[in-house]
DNA sequence: CAGTATCCGATGCGATACTG
DNA sequence: CAGTATCGCATCGGATACTG
C-alpha cells in the first residue's frame, strides 16, 4: 500500500495504512502463531496467492513490522517480527475476540478445511498440559469436502510437550482414536459446542484409555493465541 | 468486500473480512468519534470519495457494525454505530496507539490540512474544563498550503461546554487569539511536541488574558479520543 | 444536501511459468 | 522449496453527472 493514501495525520490513520489491507492481518497471525518459514505461512493461509503473500511480507518489512534473514542451514529466509510487529498482538487478539464475538456467520460447509483445523489444532497444544510419555493420536474425520485438501485421516504426535501433525501413522497403533464429524470437530474447535454435546449426538466419538479420553481436550488451547510452532509433515518422524 | 474471502473460519478472520479494507478504521473512527451525518463523515475524510464512503456505510452495516436512520427533521440519514461497532472502539484506539508508537512518519507538508485539524480540535474539546462563559477563540494559521482546503482564519466558539468552529467570527473581538504555523500546531497536536517549546521557538503565539492564555491547552482531550460532536459551519451561530 | 447512477482507467490479484 | 517474473482479467475507486 502506498504511502499516506489517507492524507491524514492521525495516528488510526497511519496504522490503517500498515494494516487495514487484504490478508494482511492474517499474515501478522500466522507469524503471531509462530510461524516463521514461506511455507508455514502457506500452510496456514492456503487461499491465498504465493505472489501476494510475498508482497505482503514485503510491505510488512519495509514498514517495519517484520524482518526476515536468509537462512544458513536450508534454504529460504526466515521472517520473524519486529517489536513493532509483535506490539501488533493486542490489535490480532481483539480481532480475534471480536469476531468471536459478533460476526454470527456459520462456517458454511465450503469454508470447512480439514488441514486447516488440525495445522490449528497442531500449533495450539499446551506443553504443559500434554501427556508425559510420548502418544499418538489418530484423528479420522468424516464429511470432508473432496475439493480443498481432502485429506481423512491424521496423526498427532504428542512427545514431551511437542506436537507433531502428519498424514502417515508413526506407529501402527494410536494411543486414542477421535473419529469426528468435520463440521462437528470444526464447531467444538471454534468454541461452538461442547464436546460432551457433540459426543452424546454421536458426531465426535473417542476411544481409548480412559484417562486419555478425559484429558483430551485440556491438551489443546484457546485457538490462535497459543503462539508455538507446529511440525507437520507427511511422514512421520523416525523415532 | 464479499463474503468469506478468506476462507477460514478463524475469528481473526472474520474481523479481518469486516475491517482489513481500505478507509473501513477510519469511518468507524470517525462515528466513534461522534460523526452521524454523512457531511460530518466526508468532513472528517476529505481524501475518501464520496461513492466510496457510501459503499462502506452500506458494507459496515450489512454487516451488523452501523445502523442508519432517516431523519425526520433535515434530510439525509443519521449513521450509527450497532453494539457490534460500538465494541470496535478498543481495536480503534490499539490502532490509533500503535500508529502513534510505531508509525515514524513525520507529518509531510502535503499532509497538512488545515481543515481537518480545526475539525479535529472542535470536537476534541473537554466540556468540562471550558471556560463557564462564552469564549471566541481566533485561529490565526500561517503556512497553509493552498490546495486543499486554504482557509487561514477559523474561529472557535465555546459556550457551556458546547464548541462549534466557523470562517466567520461571530463576534467583533475573539477573547484569545492563536497564531501559528500550521506545521507547528499539528506538531503539538499529534503530541510531537510541547506548546512550550512552539512558543519559545515563535511559531505558536497566544494573545489574550493571562487565565485564558494559561487555559488554553486544558481545553482539549486526547487526539481522537473525546468522542463528541463538534458543530462546523460556515457562519457563526446567531447569538 | 444526501444521495444514486454511470463510466473508465488504475491496480490488485490469481495463474502460470521459470530458476537455483 | 522458496522465491521471481510476466500476463491478463476483474474489481475498485475517482470523477462526473443527475435527482428530490
Amino acid at each position: 500500500m502506498s504511502q499516506s493514501i489517507y492524507g491524514q495525520y492521525c495516528p488510526v490513520a497511519r496504522a490503517a495504512e500498515v494494516l487495514a489491507e487484504r490478508w494482511t492481518p492474517l499474515v501478522v497471525r500466522e507469524l503471531l502463531c509462530g510461524s516463521r518459514r514461506f511455507s508455514e505461512l502457506q500452510r496456514g493461509l492456503p487461499l491465498m496467492s504465493k505472489s501476494v503473500l510475498m508482497q505482503r511480507l514485503r510491505s510488512l518489512e519495509s514498514n517495519g513490522v517484520v524482518t526476515s534473514c536468509v537462512q544458513t542451514s536450508g534454504r529460504g529466509r526466515s521472517y520473524e517480527l519486529t517489536p513493532a510487529g509483535a506490539d501488533l498482538a493486542p490489535i490480532i487478539e481483539l480481532f480475534g475476540r471480536w469476531g468471536h464475538r459478533w460476526v454470527r456467520k456459520p462456517v458454511t460447509r465450503g469454508e470447512l478445511d480439514a488441514g486447516l483445523l488440525l495445522w490449528d489444532m497442531g500449533r495450539n497444544t499446551k506443553a504443559a498440559a500434554l501427556p508425559q510419555r510420548r502418544t499418538v493420536v489418530r484423528i479420522d474425520l468424516t464429511g470432508v469436502p473432496r475439493e480443498p485438501r481432502g485429506r481423512r485421516s491424521y496423526w498427532i504426535l504428542l512427545d514431551r510437550g511437542d506436537s507433531h501433525v502428519c498424514f502417515e501413522p508413526p506407529a501402527p497403533e494410536a494411543d486414542l482414536e477421535v473419529e469426528a464429524e468435520l463440521a462437528a470437530l470444526t464447531d467444538y474447535w471454534l468454541g461452538h459446542t461442547t464436546l460432551a454435546r457433540e459426543i452424546v449426538a454421536g458426531r465426535i466419538r473417542l476411544r481409548g484409555p480412559r484417562e486419555l479420553v478425559r484429558a483430551f481436550p485440556s491438551w489443546f488451547g484457546v485457538a490462535g493465541h497459543t503462539a508455538r510452532r507446529t511440525r507437520w509433515t507427511k511422514k512421520p518422524p523416525t523415532a
